[in-house]
DNA sequence: CGTGCGATGTATCGGTCCGATACATCGAGA
DNA sequence: TCTCGATGTATCGGACCGATACATCGCACG
């Protein structure tokens, strides 16, 4: 998952890890606290060495300018390869299990602006049928084993249900609004993108709720 | 969290792990889907390592009544020790950060028939301010960052704003009911408790909401 | 009658990710 | 001047997951 957050942030603009981590926390804060940098870094690494991105020197600055005040600290930039778009294309359009489960739809959510539609909706109904099996797994518990659990138990339970209905009713939301034609798509920055943000085009809807 | 899990189960009944898979599966579906045997049995393991739970033989059986049939298939019950109750009660009462995460509060709250009222107050008042907290970071980004980000993740920030505004109202009816009194606690069935199941006292009130 | 399948049951292995920790620089304010 | 918080990179042990392996049991279907 983080690998799949990563190649889709270094798509937009080449980030050391600090600003990576921000970046992160900032497009998945809905649904994960902030990215450990024990889990960053080994990661970075794991793909710098699959060829997925490379390290870019942080401004070499024309050697002269400015000659070393204090020796220059070592930022290390990332900036993803071609292979590493590709790698990133592959991910966002197969999906497993994994891309149903609260975080993984929540990544792979996070970048449907990089997702064609016909994925999205797949992802979307994949996810509304795990949150409706999540949902009918609750309402056995609530209905048949309710005697057998306390009550701060079942409030649990019932805080769960309540919130899979609603994320169903989410989901259907999208779902329709997906089929009904509106579906941005971001044009892609390209190789050639220099630190170009993308603000992409109309809204999937609007509604409200969750927390995966 | 597996290891309190564990321990609280263990401490309504002897079970075996299968069992406990299943018990757990139902006490906690609200918060995660289902714990893996990958963690479960080496946690027993430590567990038992550490003394907090022992093997008890399945059904010895007098010997004699029904001799093997074809070996006795080899099923290992577990059985909570009076250290383990200990623990049990030393974890559930002391509140680090991971108290108020996801996953953490959700176990917690899922053993507060067993938890004296302080110490649920105590849980509830600061799962709320990380709520509050990630609440704010979302109005934030949704605020002040809004333009950078493109429109479904937008739409997964309202999601996780509306879910944020939810579960705090949720856990505001919760600990005015608790201040207000009402507060259950099971009996603790103790050491000579075979196989006695717990519906405990009142509830804790009526909402709904959230899923963690 | 068998035979195969789904539930029961125990167990390990590799891999992902987290939390704690360490260490260094920089700018701003006491 | 000195400290403190933000910036910045990095590792280590441990928790937990997903895949996999293997064995038994009862029952439904051919």
């Amino acid at each position: 998952m983080l690998e799949l957050a990563i190649l889709g942030l270094l798509q937009e603009s080449p980030m050391h890890g600090y600003e990576l981590r921000k970046e992160l926390t900032a497009k998945l804060g809905a649904i994960r606290a902030a990215i450990s940098y024990g889990s960053l870094y080994p990661t970075l690494r794991r793909l710098q060495a699959a060829g997925w991105i490379t390290e870019a020197a942080e401004t070499p600055a024309t050697a002269e300018e400015v000659p070393a005040l204090t020796s220059r600290r070592g930022r290390v930039v990332y900036k993803i390869t071609a292979e590493g778009k590709e790698r990133f294309a592959q991910l966002i359009a197969q999906a497993g299990p994994e891309t149903y489960d609260d975080t993984g739809f929540g990544v792979h959510f996070a970048f449907f602006a990089r997702t064609d539609q016909a994925t999205r909706l797949r992802i979307l109904e994949g996810r509304r049928r795990t949150i409706e099996e999540r949902r009918e797994g609750l309402r056995d518990v609530l209905g048949r084993a309710a005697e057998r659990l306390d009550a701060y138990t079942l409030e649990l339970q019932r805080h769960g249900l309540d919130a899979c209905e609603r994320e169903v009713r989410w989901l259907e939301e999208l779902i329709a609004n997906e089929r009904s034609g509106r579906a941005p798509t971001v044009p892609q920055p390209g190789t050639a993108g220099g630190r170009r943000d993308n603000n992409s085009p109309p809204p999937p809807g609007e509604s409200r709720k969750e927390r995966p």
